[in-house]
DNA sequence: GTTGTGGTTCAATAATCATTGAACAAGGGA
DNA sequence: TCCCTTGTTCAATGATTATTGAACCACAAC
């Protein structure tokens, strides 16, 4: 594929457009995966949301700076750019990530001294 | 101000509401200044937005369970939940509090191994 | 060449967001 | 009491978001 595929470099990657894109569950699942797994390709996140609709999220991640597409053959690699954005907003990622896995676990057990805490 | 006022219980803050509160420059000022400085009046911010639009942001700071807002007297004072944020999601808001200071800073001077590098 | 697969772009939609001005409500003085 | 300050609610607006289907493009295999 020609069109050039543009990526934000390391010092242009924003923080209101980091947090935007790991606002989105489905942003967040692909971000996670491809921290635990490693380069993957588009179609691998297919469960996820319909191609078009994946292919818009994919793009908001690119354009934030998370994700790097590379094209390989007829598909395209994924990739988290975890470096730079390490780099520039260090402790962000891991602990986006960190929390992300435990979101919605268990329905908080009212303990004892849970009761009344919290409004 | 008799309207209840509500605010998620510690259990229920929720970690894409987090991030979307986050994702706007000026909430983020507003959380960096309560961190910062502790509980301070709604009219301390005023000079980020309108009052109605600065109304607007609160609530959706109070809402995410960033913030508590507490009335005294004719005005209503803010505070940070720190605690609660941290307990949830350990480190997300140190990460982001410190990247935010730094956001934008230089404009990432053109060194001889940058030139040609992202994108 | 033709076909198929993997992905993008386009146009349209409904929903949400950010911002504004006008109106309203609850104290706290004078 | 009448104001004034602080802050919210409401209605309207323009911008952005998420989602979809149809069309398109590039590559690879046949």
């Amino acid at each position: 594929m020609p069109k050039p595929l543009h990526h934000p470099k390391r010092s242009q990657i924003a923080l209101s457009a980091v947090l935007e894109a790991l606002s989105d569950p489905i942003r967040r699942v692909i971000v996670q995966r491809l921290s635990h797994n490693g380069e993957r390709s588009c179609s691998a996140f297919l469960s996820y949301a319909s191609k078009t609709n994946l292919s818009y999220h994919l793009a908001r991640l690119r354009t934030a700076g998370l994700v790097r597409i590379r094209p390989e053959g007829t598909c395209r690699m994924l990739s988290l750019r975890a470096d730079d954005v390490e780099a520039r907003f260090p402790g962000l990622l891991r602990a986006v990530l960190a929390s992300a896995g435990v979101e919605g676990a268990r329905p908080a057990r009212r303990t004892r001294s849970s009761r009344g805490s919290s409004s």
